[in-house]
DNA sequence: CCTCCACAGGAAGCGCAGGAGT
DNA sequence: ACTCCTGCGCTTCCTGTGGAGG
């Protein structure tokens, strides 16, 4: 009773200084153990300030390896340059996840190059020439194309590409292709892949001693002074490390971190903040995998986690007691029984045995072929996490 | 040792949807 | 707009495998 509910929020403690400065879209002006690719990437694409066209250039590595953030943070910088020198240089950034085909990416780049008008709906030709006109002026174009391999037409994209580059006497068209997908590159038409990869660049995982430094930079930007132990940032680099060093869950480890303190009421980030937050994002993983799991899959998982729930539990394999253990058979049972309930249709024993190879990839569950102590030849199969969160998170899903 | 059990997983083929070709 | 083709999810059929039990 009383106050303002929404003063009250406001006034409310926060361990954050600046919040934005450790949300995972945040640019910052350091970038630690990336000079070599900044380097690199500043040579390509200097001629560009000279009017010459300069290489594509593709970048990989596995997610949160600094590629687009690096990429944004140069051609940012080249952007400043030719700004203040008033020179004929744009650059633009596409995340081809929504744009994902030609004419989206077209589309795009023209809106850029023409901001004051509107493009939507024009044939592919127009805008096509459209381009060429205003490359034509003797300006230079840079497209950064993030996540490369969503497009659908990428043979296509690229060959218009270089193709308005021998169309015009001045000025010119670059790229710089971004994937994490290193295997994309081998389905591309032959001229696409050497038109595209003028310049390669691998960019390498982080350490856990990367990750450490790059977390306290963070902190220092994001959070107040003497919230944040060391040891909850030593033990987030560490998480990160063994996820194949990916900054970005990392920074996003620890910006979660940080709200739990606020929304408990607790003042200082420790590691306590840390473990709680990566079981939540582990969680929100699992339950992601089960929602994007199709209905047949998510009936044998539901099965499972039934199962080991319900069973007497401890089963004596070679000579070791295990808890939650299942039989292949008695799992087939009882997805039968769940199906039928569910009015839904019942796949073959041979298809269910698909499944659980599948299940078993995702990392659901693991499995391990029988051994002494059991009659025939079965699998021995058990649940990879919680079975009552797994359980609730499908009954969730089923009663969509 | 042989047979049976309780499966594992390969091969072939079927029906269907959705994209390419014309 | 039409066919044709291809990929996908699935069933059917089949052979293989390691231990239990007589």
């Amino acid at each position: 009773m009383g106050e303002n509910i929404f003063k009250k929020e406001l006034d409310r403690e926060t361990v954050f200084r600046d919040k934005d400065a450790i949300s995972p879209h945040f640019i910052p002006k350091e970038l630690p153990f990336r000079e070599k690719q900044i380097n690199e990437i500043t040579k390509n694409l200097a001629p560009a300030l000279k009017g010459k066209k300069p290489n594509n250039l593709f970048l990989y590595g596995k997610t949160g390896s600094g590629k687009t953030v690096v990429t944004k943070h140069v051609t940012g910088e080249l952007m400043d340059y030719a700004k203040k020198n008033k020179e004929g240089v744009k650059c633009f950034y596409v995340n081809c996840r929504n744009h994902n085909s030609k004419y989206k990416v077209m589309i795009k780049a023209v809106k850029e190059a023409f901001p004051e008008e509107n493009f939507l709906g024009y044939s592919a030709g127009f805008i096509h020439d459209k381009l060429i006109e205003f490359i034509n002026e003797g300006k230079q174009l840079v497209m950064v194309l993030d996540e490369i391999d969503k497009v659908k037409d990428l043979d296509e994209l690229i060959y218009s590409l270089s193709r308005s580059n021998d169309e015009v006497n001045k000025g010119g068209l670059s790229l710089i292709g971004i994937s994490n997908n290193l295997m994309f590159k081998d389905r591309l038409d032959p001229r696409t892949k050497s038109s595209l990869c003028e310049e390669e660049m691998v960019f390498p995982p982080y350490n856990a001693e990367e990750l450490r430094a790059i977390l306290k930079q963070r902190v220092e930007l994001a959070f107040k002074k003497g919230t944040v132990e060391e040891t909850a940032i030593n033990l987030t680099a560490a998480f990160a490390a063994q996820e194949s060093g990916d900054a970005r869950t990392a920074v996003m480890l620890l910006q979660r971190a940080g709200e739990f303190a606020d929304s408990k009421g607790v003042s200082i980030v420790g590691e306590k903040e840390v473990e709680e937050s990566k079981k939540k994002v582990e969680e929100e993983v699992i339950f992601n995998m089960i929602s994007t799991l199709p209905e047949q899959q998510q009936l044998v998982l539901k099965a499972i986690a039934d199962l080991s729930l319900h069973s007497k539990g401890i089963r004596r394999i070679t000579g070791r007691e295990e808890f939650g253990v299942l039989y292949s058979g008695e799992i087939y049972d009882r997805y039968k029984d769940f199906a039928k309930n569910y009015n839904l249709n019942v796949v073959s024993s041979r298809w269910y045995r698909q499944y659980i190879n599948e299940l078993e990839m995702y990392g659901l569950i693991v499995t391990t072929s029988s051994g002494k102590g059991i009659k025939g030849q079965t699998r021995l199969i058990k649940l990879g996490f919680d079975a009552k969160k797994i359980s609730n998170a499908i009954e969730k899903e089923l009663e969509r």
